[in-house]
DNA sequence: AACAAGACCTGCATGC
DNA sequence: TGCATGCAGGTCTTGT
């Protein structure tokens, strides 16, 4: 489910309930998610204050009073929901629950792609997992130098490269899509022959379309949803992606038989052939 | 070292 | 209605 922006919705809603509280009871109701849960995880979040809410790449991390941090990733489809009282009963695909700043938080992933871990704080980014990310899209010094870095000398398609998190952090297939048709760049172009031009374009899509995804509190297809309930509306807005056969905006592609669908590194692709080159 | 393909797991839409 | 197939916001592992 989620890419960057949903993540980030997932951890401004989750800021908000647990910054400055304590987990009070933590339930998992299973041993493993897409990888095995630390041992003792959920006493060893028992009675810890929340002290912040972050994100890197797709991944929470939860910084907490003691000096570690809970690490977790939704997978395709975890879910983070807050309620007055936990689910009773709790659903099938509801693995765990976070009591604590009044409120319930439920973790629940019917694919169960998502993972939790626990780490200390100042080894975070030695983590397995968090080691090898790329640069994050929306800071500061992302832009089409540091983007033409870390596509130098790839032969792989620009779209699977801007798919593997080593080389650029938090994008997935929706966002990879957009932003390739805002930069009207073709998806089956090597990464590293891209010129100065469209390195510029495409690194000022990536961060346009990830913000704008933000502030319309992610894209809801299937599976994301707020903490809150709501859902996202960024899928109201997109150019290709889930289009296939339909014009793209302001565009006689129709003729063509519209935005077209393929695979690459075995994900759909949707792309329009007449604006992307 | 870089790349492609297969694996993990469940639910849903589609077509026969 | 029932069953088979294909598809889904991801990424780790395996093999070339």
């Amino acid at each position: 489910m989620p890419e960057l922006p949903e993540v980030e919705t997932v951890r401004r809603g989750l800021a908000q309930v647990w910054e400055g509280f304590r987990f009070e009871r933590v339930i998992a109701r299973r041993p493993d998610l897409r990888l095995p849960l630390p041992a003792r995880f959920a006493e060893r979040l028992e009675g810890r204050r929340v002290e912040q809410v972050a994100r890197r790449a797709k991944y929470l991390l939860v910084g907490l009073d003691d000096g570690m941090v809970l690490l977790a990733h939704l997978g395709m489809s975890g879910r983070m929901v807050i309620s007055a009282a936990p689910p009773d009963p709790p659903g099938r695909h509801d693995h765990v629950e976070f009591h604590g700043g009044g409120a319930v938080v439920t973790y629940s992933d019917p694919r169960r792609f998502g993972l939790m871990d626990l780490a200390e704080a100042g080894a975070i980014k030695r983590h397995p997992l968090i080691a090898g990310l790329g640069p994050e899209p929306l800071a500061e010094d992302f832009d089409a130098d540091l983007l033409a870095a870390r596509l130098r000398g790839r032969t792989t398609s620009i779209k699977a490269a801007l798919l593997d998190q080593r080389l650029v952090a938090g994008l997935g297939n929706i966002y990879v899509c957009e932003a390739l048709f805002r930069a009207g760049v073709a998806p089956d172009r090597a990464a590293g022959s891209l010129g100065p031009e469209s390195l510029t374009l495409l690194a000022d899509s990536i961060k346009t379309v990830l913000t704008e995804a933000i502030a319309a509190g992610g894209s809801s297809l299937r599976d994301h949803v707020r903490p809150s309930g709501e859902i996202g509306y960024f899928q109201l807005g997109f150019a290709v992606y889930g289009r296939e056969g339909e014009p793209c905006p302001g565009c006689d592609c129709a003729a063509e038989g519209g935005v077209r669908r393929i695979v690459q590194a075995g994900r759909s692709t949707f792309f329009c052939a007449r604006k992307q080159h």
